[in-house]
RNA sequence: CGGGGUGUAGCGCAGCCCGGCUAGCGCACCUGGUUUGGGACCAGGGGGUCCCAGGUUCGAAUCCUGGUACCCCGACCA
């Protein structure tokens, strides 16, 4: 087969690019740092949405819209809110252009300028909490479940199609609580809900846990968080979930009558995932021949292509496709016919595979023949010739194996790509040979972490829920330490 | 913001150092034919403000000055 990717194993970052452009996912806008999600990228966004929303609403929650300018003031109230944020903000300024007086052209309108400047929501908080305080008086208003499927804009230095976009697509909930357990317990449970998709649905393994003082979202007093690997051994935070505390309901002035008649401040929560889960897919799965895409979010299944000599041969083929698409419909299957006669069998074979569609059936005059479908699967690129019988059953017993099958590769893999070290040296020695996830312990403060940071560029990806209460010494000052944090170079 | 690089057909590039006639190649595209079980082949064809502005020159894609855009590497981040 014609080469047109760039191998993993030659340059990992180029292969990633080619491979977004060759699987028609998105391409670089005439805008510095923002893509144009094209049709068949946004088709597994809008897979992934439809899931998420799904359980979002199943736990309770609502979809609302709030605006994408912020006023300048809402963003100074909450002091680690700006801190984080003012350096990475797009502010508008003006609202009208006219002719450029000295020639051709277009200019801005200096009589144009605002009074106060907008901020492009690079995240929503303030702008819900200066709209929650409205909507909240008594314990009677709480809790609030509120999500919101957005756009937001966040001026970044470089940028990386679906991993880190000047404007990126995403979902943002935010919820006001009563009580500070009740507000933790959503963090949770949203955290959750991510880990589950990302297992289930992504078909990659994830570990969840809690940010450390320094990687935490900007005004949350806890960030908790699904660390995935990605093949070339670095980690990718995959979906996140704050608790606020009360920090935003005071930053507000949101305060509520509570049970025993006084007043209380509410309790916050938010919690989103990105456009970037595309990026985690893309590089927890693909190989040199393409996207491999698990069956849950394929934009279609199954595609079938015809081989045939003639317009006879090919009407005679239709008839039959016709029958197996009843049948894969009638079990929920989606399936694409690619009956266009504008490309040869074996260059369909080619585009679907860097495509990753799940399964391919191809059928020629020698199938009709014999009554069988050659029947081709993405993950392991194995081919059989299967009578036409039972084919919607096998198929579908065929995408569920497949499912399968790239979880366990993606566990796999992490399972060998992850290292218990107990000496600095040999971490440092292996993070930049092996790479993969690190169990160490830590001493806990933010001094050691920066440290290794600036020393190795590695960062404390989460203390995971399930970690082990284990006595031991930091790897680098010797301090007690209680249990293994996780360690990676990040995206 | 620091360092490097590149702007020539839809995409990828050569030509530039050393100025010269009609600006070239691969892919893609269009037409016709033969093909079609792993990215077909043959023949013909269309498509260019050579990033912008100014300068040098008989003559500029090529030399000079200024601008601008994008890409890569760092610091920042989902």
């Amino acid at each position: 087969m014609a080469k047109v990717l760039t191998s993993k194993e030659e340059n990992y970052s180029q292969w990633y690019n080619d491979l977004v452009a060759k699987a028609d996912l998105a391409e670089n806008s005439a805008v510095r740092g923002c893509m144009v999600i094209k049709p068949y990228g946004y088709a597994i966004w809008e897979k992934m949405q439809a899931q998420l929303d799904k359980m979002f609403k199943e736990t309770g929650h609502v979809n609302a819209y709030f605006p994408l300018f912020i006023p300048k003031s809402f963003f100074s109230k909450e002091a680690a809110h700006v801190e984080g944020f003012a350096k990475e903000c797009a502010v508008v300024t003006h609202y009208r252009l006219k002719n450029d007086p000295d020639g051709k052209g277009i200019v801005v309108d200096p009589d144009a300028k605002l009074e106060e400047e907008l901020i492009i929501r690079p995240t929503s908080e303030t702008i819900i909490w200066s709209t929650y305080k409205n909507w909240i008086q008594s314990y009677r208003d709480l809790p609030i479940l509120c999500n919101q499927w957005a756009n937001v804009v966040r001026w970044e230095m470089r940028t990386r199609m679906f991993l880190r976009t000047t404007e990126f697509l995403w979902q943002e909930g935010h919820t006001a609580h009563e009580t500070s357990q009740e507000a933790l317990e959503e963090t949770e449970r949203m955290i959750n809900i991510y880990a589950t998709f990302a297992e289930d649905f992504m078909a990659i393994p994830v570990i969840k846990g809690a940010k450390s003082a320094n990687e935490r979202f900007a005004g949350a007093l806890e960030t908790y968080t699904i660390e995935a690997l990605m093949q070339d051994g670095k980690a990718l935070q995959s979906g996140t979930s704050h608790f606020l505390g009360q920090n935003f309901a005071k930053a507000f002035d949101v305060q509520y009558a509570t049970r025993d008649g006084k007043l209380d401040y509410v309790w916050a929560t938010s919690w989103g995932a990105s456009t970037r889960l595309i990026g985690a897919l893309i590089m927890a799965h693909s190989d040199n021949n393409g996207l491999v895409l698990p069956p849950k979010l394929a934009p279609y299944q199954v595609v079938i292509v015809p081989i045939y000599k003639n317009m006879e041969q090919l009407a005679e083929i239709s008839v039959k496709v016709e029958e197996i698409m009843v049948k894969l419909r009638a079990r929920g299957i989606s399936v694409k016919y690619d009956n266009r006669d504008t490309q040869r069998p074996g260059w369909k074979f080619a585009e679907y595979e860097l495509k990753g569609v799940p399964v391919r059936l191809a059928i020629g005059p020698r199938d009709l023949e014999n009554g069988t479908v050659e029947v081709a699967r993405r993950d392991t690129l194995e081919k059989s010739v299967e009578k036409l019988e039972n084919i919607d059953q096998l198929v579908e017993n065929l995408l569920e194996a497949i499912q399968k099958n790239i979880y366990s590769k993606a566990f796999k893999f992490r399972a060998e790509n992850t290292t218990i070290v107990d000496s600095y040296d040999e971490f440092k020695k292996l993070l930049n040979t092996k790479g993969g996830f690190f169990l160490a312990h830590w001493d806990g403060t933010s001094e050691t972490e920066i440290r290794i940071k600036e020393e190795t560029k590695a960062t404390i990806r989460c203390i995971p829920f399930d970690s082990v209460e284990e006595e031991g010494k930091c790897m680098v000052t010797g301090k007690p330490s209680h249990r293994r944090v996780i360690f990676a170079l990040a995206y």
